[in-house]
DNA sequence: TTGAAAGCGCTAACAA
DNA sequence: TTGTTAGCGCTTTCAA
């Protein structure tokens, strides 16, 4: 890959290999005399030394390689995350590796396997679901793994999220504010864990006002989508349930719930207002412009990337097979939750008087 | 990073190490018996046997890995690039390794600089400026590389792209077509391939119809940004020209145009036609909804990769030094433009009668 | 068709 | 503090 190697710089410095060696690597260069040190370093930078990556990592058992999976890089949700842990994972040296899974299992598994591989030194996945086998396996391995966004039942392996219950009660206390009692909630998927916290959340919201419940109040859609949304809306019309405000499980469900009302003639926000939660870009730049939770995106990926970081650093050498020396580790590990924030917007307004 | 080994393998299988690692490899497998071939296939399947990347890489010099350099992951116009690109590449045994330079050339260079240290085979680069003093060292180094969505004015790289000329005469020629005559340009940066080609594109489509032009008909904008788009769109109410209808260089500057607009209380469409590029998501449901051009920004990752990968096998096995073996290469590439479309939607209609 | 052996470039244990 | 040496796991040339 690149001509000059380590024994051109140590012939050049005129000294041995593994001195030169030693005097390259941040973490062995006190054990050279600071003069030897000096000379290898400039004859390296004269040279245009670029360590071999292969024959380090083959040495060492460690790759500087991280993996991060998400479900779909064009759901933006998830670039701001990508952005955020590579900015401090490529300040320590290390290289993102970002797979998308497609949504898919199968898919998700041969990525992962692909890149532990490649010796890859940990995982930034964000694409849990409740009940997973494949991070089970990853967490039984000692793998160093973060989840980010969403999270597994077992929580087993550090986790960074937003503060799903906040945001819900955030959510819920503006609506009762402006007045609202009858609200109904459209679930996200029940595999995650954002569809079953925020659900939860919004159910002891609800009890904490004391508002009314009813048998249908919580719907889940099937996926993330508008479609899902709208089908979901149109299930909650048909169901002739008296409500005046929705509360979406994301920001997609909410947009398809938009679209089914206003194609059944109900007015957003006169007659109905809805909330949703991601706060995508150009939400607010629709008509009227969405309500909804912000996440701190950003912060969630270098947060998880930091704790990753941490991670590799107390595992050591990649050695897939599981160090068994440690002894049994702690069932449970750092679950981090983000402060969220509601941005008030045009889609919630005053319940209408009936 | 794993335990069973080549060597592991060939034990298990009754045969020496170097006909197991034959027998696994698909171009040397013909020099091997069907029975061994198959028993050291069954041996390594049994054992769960991966092969390590970093000795491997150390043998024969290749990586299979691709380095995708996109100015902001963030701005959706590059993950469904990313997500084509990664079809490929991953079916292919590609590894893509993707990173954000931030829209900053200091950045840019040193992660490119990061991957070729890691013997990467192969880049597809999305960041590409008109001049790009980076971009020439790395077609004189060799490295197989090709350019997607942005061209350097060489044209010494294989470069895959809309048709940007065909988008703008689409929109021009709508524009005409609805009965305008008086058309503006919101021209992207020049320091960019899409901005110069666009405004290019512009100036003789407008002469193609034989439309009124002006002094300030063109105005670029300093970065493809709502901000810059707005400043433009500003400056361009000032200027006093007259002009029924104005073509942005992107969606987002398009954005920020009808943000100003609106702002002085002109009306679109009633009183200012407005015309994106790139069809962001969202912007069809805007009020009124954004008439832009579509890429075929998928088609343009899968398109980028496969030329790689073919550039990849054509140049071997990875030498960053440039085998001086090949005659003088041919000063111009494949340069692939796709089809475009255009999708009218609100902000177009006929002009005022005045 | 298979076995033997060398070596890719680096680091780390040991010796001086 | 520096030199010496061995070896990480694989592929590939050469010999049988």
């Amino acid at each position: 890959m690149q001509r000059v190697k380590l024994a051109d710089v140590a012939r050049a410095a005129g000294v041995h290999p593994g001195t030169a060696s030693r005097a390259l690597n941040p973490a062995t260069r006190d054990q050279v005399s600071r003069a030897t040190s000096k000379r290898v370093a400039r004859a390296a930078e004269r040279l245009g030394y670029v360590p071999n990556t292969f024959a380090r990592g083959l040495r060492t058992a460690r790759s500087y390689l991280v993996g991060m999976v998400v479900p779909d890089v064009t759901n933006p949700l998830f670039p701001p995350m990508v952005r955020g842990a590579e900015q401090v994972l490529s300040r320590a040296g290390y290289t993102l590796v970002l797979t998308d899974t497609d949504n898919d299992a199968g898919t998700e598994r041969r990525q992962v396997e692909q890149l532990r591989a490649r010796g890859t030194d940990g995982f930034i996945i964000a694409t849990a679901r409740w009940e997973d086998r494949l991070l089970d396996e990853v967490a039984e391995a000692r793998v160093p793994t973060v989840l980010v966004n969403r999270n597994t039942s077992g929580g087993r392996l550090p986790y960074v999220g937003g503060d799903e219950r906040a945001g819900i009660k955030l959510a819920v206390d503006h609506l009762v504010g402006l007045g609202h009692r009858r609200i109904a909630y459209l679930a996200g998927p029940q595999d995650t864990s954002t569809g079953r916290e925020r659900a939860a959340a919004f159910r002891q919201a609800v009890a904490g006002h004391t508002l009314p419940t009813w048998r249908t109040q919580v719907r889940p859609c099937a996926a993330y989508t508008e479609a899902a949304g709208a089908a979901a809306a149109v299930r909650l019309l048909a169901s002739a349930a008296e409500f005046t405000a929705v509360l979406a499980g994301n920001d997609l469900i909410a947009l398809g719930a938009l679209d089914a009302f206003s194609r059944a003639g109900i007015h957003c926000p006169d007659r109905v207002s809805v909330v949703g939660f991601n706060d995508l870009p150009m939400v607010d730049r629709l008509t009227p412009p969405l309500s909804t939770v912000r996440l701190p995106l950003h912060e969630m990926g270098t947060l998880a990337a930091r704790i990753l970081l941490d991670e590799i650093d107390a595992a050591g050498p990649t050695d897939g097979g599981g160090s068994a020396m440690q002894p049994a580790q702690p069932q449970r590990v750092a679950q981090s939750l983000l402060g969220v924030e509601l941005a008030v917007r045009g889609t919630t307004a005053a319940p209408a008087r009936s």
